[in-house]
DNA sequence: CCGGATCCGCACGGATACTG
DNA sequence: CAGTATCCGTGCGGATCCGG
């Protein structure tokens, strides 16, 4: 059964599922956030704006275990933590950001093409 | 509020959002199944395997209306439907294609990681 | 054979309050 | 400041029935 070589499309189901995290809401903003360098848990939360703090601190524990991004307390007093992205993470964000950029750059399309397919419901 | 040049991150909002619906589970593992050719209905559910009906159904329509697969109706008896990628759908399973690859590249240091932080909680 | 319509369980995600 | 715990609404997604 092997047509050619597709060497990552042969088993698709843990990767569907590595990619659903990925594409999660806030998985993606939070990663270019921490693009610009460590950020703070209320920076962060400041920064993407949106995120309730369950969420923020359910995606960077999901983030962290995954080895994208590398969690760092600071004794301080009161204590602070910084947030960044791993040397994974940010290797990880050179392909989201394509995939971005395409959306980006596609989006005027795909929205003429909605306009198109709704107009044409009459 | 421009503070560098950052065509792509300067709104997240509306990127994310399509990045959430190509995140989902079945989109990618359907725009795949489809870059070997146009499918019908009930291969693709047998491609895919795992999708409910309702679910093809409705990924498909979303695909359709974003203007990233073409339907076709043969008017045969009984009718059958064929599902194929539009050119714009061609063009985005490209950047799809390499975060895929790149998650199937590293899935094996994220799992190693998880690994080594589920263990770290003793 | 293709897919829309409906019912429904359940997990995701928000709001709030509380601890270190 | 940085989370955790609880409550609860909403919407996703599966199963099933029905129509074209």
């Amino acid at each position: 059964m092997e047509r050619t070589n597709k060497p990552d499309t042969t088993d698709c189901r843990p990767l569907s599922e590595a990619l659903s995290k990925i594409g999660d809401k806030w998985t993606i903003l939070i990663a270019i956030e921490l693009e610009d360098g460590p950020k703070r848990f209320s920076a962060l939360q400041r920064s993407v704006e949106g995120v309730s703090q369950r969420m923020l601190a359910l995606t960077l524990r999901r983030l962290e275990r995954d080895g994208l991004v590398e969690r760092t307390v600071y004794p301080t007093k009161p204590p602070s933590v910084e947030y960044a992205l791993s040397d994974l993470g940010r290797e990880m964000t050179v392909p989201v950001k394509a995939l971005g950029t395409w959306v980006a750059e596609n989006l005027i399309r795909i929205e003429r093409a909605r306009l198109k397919f709704d107009t044409a419901l009459d």
